[in-house]
DNA sequence: CTGCTTGCAAAAAATTTGCATTACT
DNA sequence: AGTAATGCAAATTTTTTGCAAGCAG
């Protein structure tokens, strides 16, 4: 889903797109990585110098309640987020590094929903990470 | 392991057992369920009303260093902690009340491996969380 | 004794909120 | 016009830290 896609939508649920709402909109759009509030502020900022950081988080806030975005919080760290286009994944951390990489497995996906119905309950959502570090030879 | 076994062996790696440790200590091995420094703070105050939340931060610190705790940050909420004794599992938690239900599953471990190995990396730890909803009628 | 630990209060870091003003629709 | 959204600064919330005094080994 485009920017200009994603504002109407917004904009039929109700949502005013504002000056800085456009903004942010645009700078989630086009990160391929998962920033943090502040640096979405950062980048946003050069679009609309008018935005505040108050308004990232508050934006941000609404978005994920539409379904727009997903916030991630890993370990210790401020929350990332990502847009919520792209197919469920799960991620796998570096930890020398820091990087991020997605991935998708259906075999996980069916096992937690079989685990979650074996305890009672209904996944609303989930969450897996995998810390790792990269393997000493190829 | 036992509030005392884990005095002992604290010790022997070089860790000053004080009054306010030891009833840290104490209030984590009498815990059965997953409570943060706040609620660690109120109850070891019971026990040794001179410990502060400082020292309960602290402390936890150490712990976690040591590998006697594991620190677990979920959804915005502050961090919680568990005594690490026990063989690794993941949680399942309610949406609704909070709670958190521990779970284990050989398979998911396994995959999870398998999908770390064909990105090229090693586990070293994971964090597996179902967020979700008591189901409806039995 | 030595220096790791403590309590306290202040600082940090991340996020939220009150309020008067601005600007979508 | 009417009301939701904004910026700013101040407030919250969770956790960390500086410093002088205390206590474990």
């Amino acid at each position: 889903m485009s920017a200009g896609e994603l504002e109407d939508a917004l904009r039929d649920a109700g949502v005013r797109i504002t000056r800085q709402r456009s903004a942010i909109l645009r700078t989630l759009a086009d990160a391929d990585d998962h920033p943090d509030a502040n640096e979405l502020f950062q980048r946003a900022s050069e679009i609309e110098p008018t935005v505040s950081l108050s308004t990232v988080y508050r934006t941000l806030s609404v978005l994920e309640d539409k379904g727009v975005i997903l916030r991630l919080s890993f370990e210790g760290a401020p929350a990332r987020f990502e847009t919520a286009d792209s197919p469920h994944h799960d991620h796998m951390i570096d930890l020398e590094t820091g990087d991020v990489i997605e991935f998708r497995s259906e075999k996980i996906e069916r096992l937690q929903a079989e685990i979650a119905a074996e305890l009672g309950y209904d996944i609303v959502y989930h969450k897996l990470e995998l810390y790792g570090r990269k393997k000493k030879r190829a």
